[in-house]
DNA sequence: CATTTTCTTGAAATCGATTACATAAATTGT
DNA sequence: ACAATTTATGTAATCGATTTCAAGAAAATG
């Protein structure tokens, strides 16, 4: 009942030639005679042959297929690099792996072991707080350059990057609170440690700097990006005496976290207090009030960063250079934002 | 420079033995004598041997990969059931592959071939509306055995499948609203067609009737579960004579949009219309008001979409029987639904 | 002590493609 | 017309594992 996979061999068999000829017909075509060509491509078609990849992986030493490495596979802000990257990728014939960080810890299995193990032929990090011995073992892995990361990077260390301009997105915000009145503005920063949190956070500080703006310590406040830090930043800001009028969140989803917070406890945005995040994922749209951010282009990043592996991979030799790609951002005017009340 | 790859045969080479007994080793340690086991064990580690996983994918004729098929790589509902699926499948040593119904199609390949291919062992679609002709290709698969659906299915079609109970989730939802006061309940479906859509609507008229509670035909609001359709329907709810007092939408994202655009014509949830959705997705308690829903537990869906698939994977002989498993469905109350006010 | 059974191990075939090399045929140049 | 190319194809090695079969050693049996 089952019929046996139609090899290489049986498509030869039927069109009477070599295996050989096969095999260029179908990744060659220019070489064969085009008689033969079309003989091959009618055994192909008769007895509906398709080429066996893992054999097809073994004999080339490629993998044809790459990792996308996240920190957390549900985290929704991925999904559309996600669809970027496997764009790419599946154009070139390319397969996408996905594993998140901590998965692969708690399996025991090591990063590298993808590449190793002839699983993939490179990979797309898209978490910058990998542990530092884990990029220790990445630097001195033998396909380096196959390596690269996109959205956060790793300080010190040398892999191509793709990621978003941070910083003249925390400048952009700055200006855009302050060209509404604003003077006192306060910033709910990422993660300690993050390397997007310190580029927004810089960026913001300075441009405040630049711009003559008051900034009070306090107004710095150290969150992450998760939902439960925008709500304990949202009662920091409550219990100020000398309330901020405006807020710019490291992220949309501390924003709309913040937001919420304070809506159960009576405030009102825009009217009590300006709010933007950074990102705009698509429910910053939705969002009552719509979310001010800034755009980073995801589908953009997804593809840009995948493109840039691909090249790498297909490069004849181990190109060494390092390459960072910036990906520009926007501003996205809307609801949670207004000039202050006096 | 570049250290030639180290393969089973230099392992064996360093032990002192044939690779057969390095595979045995490795693959099933009972079967050879402890004092070897030991020397390879040895060997392994002073080579840093890996195993070349396209070998032995070709050998074995397994590619230890599944495919998890999506209808949109962008859309933030999937993310947690992957988490799901990647879990399970990492401990069985397998990789996930995801590509997208769309980009599956646009790139010209057929669903099949990854199967055919040896480029996947399995698949788990997440979408119910492939075409006819694609469900059809499908069944007549040689490994049909190696396909499930988890979330959506296909009416008609022989596969196993993972969902939620849908039906019992739209039965609490309209028993939910009717113990706060509610007589009259609108519903806003899914796409038309789709078999989730088909599902709740059935059970929530089914439920109203049985609770003897009217229910005019234009209380059944055709949708889809995009926020556009979400915003339509809040048009079609505003422009009503007689206005229901609540409604039960078939996606969080459908009533989050409903929510808004409500709220943009000055309309106030719970106090105009108390609203709920089906899913529970994350972002449901952080809206304002935070949103009553049907919580489906994603993560059970993808962990038992992905054990499933695993022991038909490995069962001896192509198991015919198809099974569906039903994950249960738990309301979630919150701030979007109230009694309501005469 | 001869015979059977059980443990261990190795030699070699195999999975299904790609490709270096050889060879035969066709074409070109002089 | 003969040598030199060019073009088209086939032979066979190869990628790196797994696994069948056979065989020698050790243990158990009568």
């Amino acid at each position: 009942m089952i019929p046996k996979n139609v090899t290489i061999q049986d498509v030869a068999r039927v069109a009477g030639v070599s295996t050989a000829t096969v095999s260029r017909t179908l990744s060659q075509p220019d070489v064969v005679n085009e008689s033969t060509r079309k003989r091959v491509s009618e055994a192909v078609s008769v007895t509906g042959y398709r080429l066996n990849r893992a054999a097809r992986n073994l004999r080339t030493q490629r993998a044809h297929s790459v990792l996308v490495l996240l920190p957390d596979l549900a985290n929704p802000f991925f999904s559309e690099i996600l669809k970027g990257i496997s764009r790419v990728l599946s154009q070139s014939g390319y397969s996408m792996l996905i594993a998140s960080t901590k998965q692969v810890h708690d399996s025991g299995e090591r990063l590298f072991d993808y590449l190793d193990d002839a699983r993939a032929d490179g990979m797309i990090i898209l978490d910058g707080g990998l542990d530092a011995d884990v990029i220790a073992m990445l630097e001195s892995a033998r396909q380096t350059s196959r390596i690269l990361f996109a959205c956060e990077w790793v300080e010190g260390a040398d892999f191509p990057t793709v990621r978003c301009e941070n910083r003249q997105g925390a400048r952009e915000a700055v200006n855009h609170l302050h060209s509404l009145g604003h003077r006192k503005i306060a910033h709910v920063t990422g993660p300690a440690g993050n390397v997007l949190m310190h580029a927004r956070k810089d960026a913001f500080v300075a441009q405040m700097a630049s711009l003559d703006l008051p900034l009070k310590p306090e107004w710095l406040i150290t969150g992450d990006f998760s939902i439960a830090a925008g709500c304990a930043a949202a009662q920091t800001w409550i219990a100020m005496e000398d309330r901020p009028t405006a807020v710019f969140c490291a992220s949309d989803q501390l924003a709309l976290a913040f937001i919420a917070e304070l809506s159960r406890h009576a405030f009102t945005v825009p009217d009590d207090v300006s709010v933007m995040g950074f990102d705009d994922i698509d429910f910053a749209e939705q969002f009552i009030p719509s979310l001010t951010s800034i755009r980073q282009d995801r589908l953009r990043i997804g593809e840009t960063a995948a493109q840039m592996l691909m090249d790498r991979i297909n490069a004849p030799t181990d190109t060494t250079e390092e390459t960072t790609t910036v990906v520009p951002v926007s501003l996205v005017v809307r609801d949670s934002t207004a000039p202050p009340k006096h």
